[in-house]
DNA sequence: AATGAATGAGAATTCATTCAT
DNA sequence: GATGAATGAATTCTCATTCAT
């Protein structure tokens, strides 16, 4: 489930992964940001390198080859600042509920609740996946994690079955059809001006409380 | 004789509306069929002239350039293909059934067996779809078809919410979630060799079920 | 200063130059005058076969191929059109004067009030006529009525010198420009709304009047 | 951070206009200098950037669209560079000369001498101004600096006309006319090998001389 | 550590022309 | 006589990447 080891290009693909000078690290996070900023406005197919140099106010593409060992880098980075901005904002407000359903109606609320902080990064990383092909190279490295958040997700679901406290169902098409939701209502949200996210967030919450908890109340 | 260069220009984006020779519609059949294998393969990224050429078995790009006004028009026949398609699959699968609670559960297990039938239509679609940014001109021809269909599932839904049948909920919210479930869904079966679409597309059925149908039988 | 025998090629490339049926010559008259249309409105740049079959109603260039050796058969036929009405127009009006003064002036307001009664065709062949290079093939062959009717026009103005109506000075100069004053003229009759080409042509007519007039009264 | 892209774009238009290198400043030149060569040469029509590329010793006509915004860029390019040093060869010959009718000769004498030192130069800027059209974008951007030279001409006829140095005509009409007498002119000298440059220029400012001057000595 | 210049492959599209029917 | 289909070369332009400085 780890990144193997087709290690050779695989090392070689992410630039300098140890010992990284303090500017480098600044220069790189400006990088990723500016590459957000333009996913999220232009969409994936149209976030070239030229355009990102001009969002992050460079001068030319050769600092972002200079900083990342190519696209699949920047993007792999792209992908890595947004899961953990993402975390930072949803594990805390997961964790200050108790019981599988609450946790499942924070875990949904917060996600949703993300596109108001940061509009831009989901609709990114959104764009990002949906571009990876089952002969990418980094496909694997892209997926680490957000695979195994899933992975983690689906077994708090079992436990919850075990508990009682959800119904039976598949457990992965459950979380399959959470991800989804959630990805097309942020999506709707930065795209529909008047849009509610807050109420769109508890709406979803509602949808999935009813689709898990099991019948006896 | 006249000034007609705008409105010309206007008629051109669909090429010859009207009057199709046979052999010119079978040839945009081929190609259109050619790019939703690729698309689907490959993604829309990848989605060249010269790729799509190629699978089809034409010699040039320019062939391509001849039956299609530019990609657009291409790209929108590729959704007009897999919507017609997926009406004709699902709708009479919808039609033997009675009741909401019943149709809803159909035109899920329906649409995740399409899947089954056509396993490249849906994901070339979905990925067209997903790269229409809200600036594309193109959009409101190619998400008319698409839109349409929500509405009037949304309107169903009202009407099963009148009756009783359905819990309180928002409907707009609900047929967004469905729908990228479906998508999300059907984009896992084409993509995990030993997926059991069917399987997958009554838990669906039964997740929305649960999601929508009102607590007193 | 004829068309001299290059001439297999030559001949070749005016299609058919004898025994025409009815049909044929009414197909290229349309297509000439569509090209005229084209010229004068989109440019010579623009002017591609498409847009030329566009505006003549035509569903395929190939029948332009079909009636025409080749653009460069096509276009000798636009400027051969063109010749011909601007002849059967500016001749007559130069032949109810007498005295070479009066000749010239009737020339030169003739010339421009074409404009008012085809306002395409000379902007259409000037066009054509700016294209030529001295290596083009078909060079000879356009240029030649053009070139002999200003071969005529400088024997006229020589013949005017020798009776002293005109004044010394280098014919071949000043055909050249009356001829680029005309056209430059009429160019721009074409693009300003509300140009008054008459008033134009006689302000042009006293201009090389007092250019070419003997001191002498 | 804002909705720039509108801005972005237009900007754009014009790559980098002010803090350019050494080097690109060097490049540019070749490059234009290159297309004044093929214009000339080939004519606007043939003036591909494959045919500028290869004049100019490059090896992609990549290099052009590096270093140029897009053709638009580089024949506005071509425009002022001929602009700049037409001026720079008319202007002083005018100055050092005094009265309205010595200044009108040596504008003359001076333009169509400059076709000796810069036989390329006019008739590349001839063709590529005769190919803008009315709806092209990029025309007043071009056309701002000849225009307004002639609006200059235009003013200055009208002050000698009130001083009583010439006679009464239309200013624009003389206007058009010398500046298409100088084209033709030039272009005949470019074409005609043993064309006496110098000896026409004369002819020319005669010509005018006579149509301009008031009667009264 | 940074940068501007260069590169060459590949993109969509338009073009005049040919050909079988 | 006429037509629609096809062709392949040529067009401008964008792209990620490399390299010398």
């Amino acid at each position: 489930m780890e990144a193997k080891s087709d290690s050779a290009e695989q090392e070689e693909a992410v630039k300098k992964p140890s010992r990284r000078t303090f500017t480098e690290a600044a220069r790189r996070a400006q990088i990723v940001n500016a590459a957000i900023e333009v996913i999220a406005d232009a969409g994936y197919a149209k976030a070239s390198f030229a355009r990102i140099a001009r969002e992050a106010g460079l001068s030319s593409t050769g600092m972002i080859s200079y900083h990342f060992a190519g696209k699949d880098d920047l993007m792999r980075e792209v992908v890595a600042e947004v899961s953990r901005v993402a975390e930072a904002y949803v594990l805390p407000r997961m964790e200050e509920r108790t019981g599988a359903r609450a946790r499942l109606r924070a875990f949904i609320e917060a996600s949703v609740g993300l596109a108001g902080a940061y509009p831009k990064h989901l609709p990114a990383m959104i764009d990002v996946l949906a571009h990876l092909r089952d002969d990418d190279p980094s496909r694997h490295g892209l997926l680490g994690t957000v695979d195994s958040a899933a992975d983690v997700q689906v077994e708090r679901m079992r436990e919850a079955q075990r508990s009682g406290e959800f119904r039976e169902f598949d457990p992965r098409v459950m979380v399959t059809a959470i991800r989804a939701a959630i990805d097309a209502t942020v999506t709707r949200a930065g795209r529909e001006p008047g849009f509610d996210a807050a109420a769109a967030g508890r709406e979803l919450a509602d949808l999935f409380d009813h689709a898990t908890r099991s019948a006896e109340r």
